[in-house]
RNA sequence: GGAGAGGUGGCUGAGUGGCUGAAAGCGCGGGAUUGCUAAUCCUGUGUAGUCUAAUUACGGGCUACCGGGGGUUCGAAUCCCCCCCUCUCCGCCA
């Protein structure tokens, strides 16, 4: 969320930021009534809380020296019960007042591109270049079926539509590819290898910003109001959730976590297979970092997931993300997008983005700065990368004539020696 | 899942209705003293909201917070109810 304090004295700059977004601004509108009848509220009730406090000091002295109180306590009797009908109120708007504040998006930064879509996005950097081939390449589908390296259908027939089923060599690859990201992240880039829970409460959920916009888009079990994580980005960014980090800043976690997403996509050729899911394994980077570093962070970041695609010999392009394209809590976003010439499209593996201190307020996580005082920290992160689409990445662009799928040098260890998928 | 014990400030730990936003100790900050290392003494040391102030800054007032939520009372860390969590024992279990 939002600085109050910024809202109030900058709120034609907040403004500002939410139309650039392309969002609603009556949202801020209803925030700031909110925010001005908050506060006669609660100037009114504390001024009549103090009021009873000291009194009710005074009962406590007078009773001491057997005096007789029963008056003013009447008269206190009857204060209460404008305190408690002051405090119901104060209550209400109190409540609306945080669910609008909830409701605010961050503000992007002032560096990225204005634009209302997509469109908008400009493109950073292209690395590589498409492979080639003399013949007519397949998609990954074709392809990973014919190889036994899934089984679509039966991943429905269990579940339902949108759940793969990865199955002998596919499932190999991809439990490889985790073991080599995971791996790079700890050994090159420093990051600490973490395994959270795969299921969250709904103030975890809150902290990250998934509620209460996204209700909708999460699984959620009945029992016990848990939500199926989304993303590991809220498990671990949650790790210090309500805490006042005690460690030398940056603090970078990796952890690796199947993700759950409801939001449907629509069926057809361009979601086939494994391109749009409802469950999917990523391995996402979560840093808490200070203030002043965040945005030099952020292009670390993104660093550390194009090493992922380096390393593996992968044509992609970096996208830097418009004002109507980030997401509700990024100050600014890097996509990235992998080619796939059996889709013939760009495939996003990777979002890398600097939520400043939106999520660091949420989730009230700070540190403490040079002078010893509490200051909000800001939370990036980045995926590195998902899974999925890296797969489909690496069996469209190493398929050959025949079928079969020669794979990068750089997994070939994690897979036993094996180069290629026959 | 069942039974018992317990959750107080950075930590240890006192506190069963008012003089307790919270003793004491430890830790940490500032100062003094001692010719080394060390020790001693003094002093300060929670968070959030809000009002005030105003160029910022610093400050001051008030309210709330002793796991969370509700209740009783003029007044609650303290009494009552519900929930959560931790520990011990039992049950179940990969």
């Amino acid at each position: 969320m939002l600085d109050i304090k910024r809202i109030r004295d900058n709120e034609a700059e907040v403004r500002e930021g939410l139309i650039n977004r392309n969002a609603d601004t009556k949202v801020l509108d209803d925030f700031i009534e909110a925010d001005k009848k908050r506060r006669v509220l609660l100037t009114e009730v504390e001024q009549l809380k103090s009021q009873r406090n000291t009194v009710s000091k005074q009962i406590g002295l007078k009773k001491r020296n057997g005096e007789d109180t029963t008056e003013i306590q009447n008269q206190m009797k009857d204060l209460g019960v404008e305190i408690a009908k002051l405090d119901q109120d104060a209550k209400e708007i109190e409540e609306s007042f945080q669910n609008l504040l909830l409701k605010i998006p961050n503000v992007p930064c002032k560096t990225i591109p204005v634009g209302k879509d997509e469109s908008a996005n400009r493109v950073a950097k292209t690395v590589g270049e498409a492979e080639t081939f003399d013949f007519e390449p397949k998609d990954h589908v074709t392809l990973g079926e014919n190889l036994g390296m899934f089984d679509f259908e039966r991943g429905t027939k269990i579940t339902g539509s949108g759940f793969p089923l990865l199955l002998g060599m596919g499932s190999r690859l991809q439990r490889a590819l985790i073991q080599f990201m995971l791996d790079m992240h700890v050994d090159k880039h420093g990051y600490t290898e973490m395994l959270p829970p795969f299921v969250c409460n709904a103030a975890s959920m809150t902290g990250t910003g998934q509620l209460p916009k996204m209700e909708d888009d999460m699984y959620k079990t009945t029992e016990d109001g848990l939500y199926l994580i989304p993303t590991a980005e809220v498990p671990v960014t949650n790790f210090y959730r309500q805490d006042i980090i005690d460690k030398e800043l940056p603090v970078c976690l990796t952890a690796y976590t199947p993700c759950f997403r409801r939001e449907a996509g629509a069926a057809g050729k361009v979601n086939r297979g494994l391109i749009r899911v409802h469950q999917f394994d990523k391995v996402e980077m979560v840093k808490f970092v200070k203030p002043e570093t965040s945005y030099d962070e952020l292009e670390s970041l993104l660093d550390n997931a194009e090493d992922v695609l380096k390393a593996l010999g992968l044509h992609y392009r970096i996208l830097e993300l418009c004002t109507g394209d980030i997401s509700f809590a990024a100050a600014k976003c890097y996509d990235i997008e992998l080619w796939a010439p059996g889709q013939d499209a760009w495939l996003e593996v990777s979002s890398c983005s600097n939520f400043e201190d939106f999520q660091a307020r949420r989730a009230s996580i700070k540190y403490k700065d040079e002078a010893g005082k509490n200051q909000f920290v800001h939370t990036l992160n980045g995926s590195g990368v998902a899974l999925p689409r890296l797969m489909v990445a690496i069996i469209e662009n190493g398929q050959q004539e025949d079928g079969s799928i020669v794979l990068p040098d750089a997994i070939v260890p994690y897979m036993g020696g094996i180069k290629t998928i026959k």
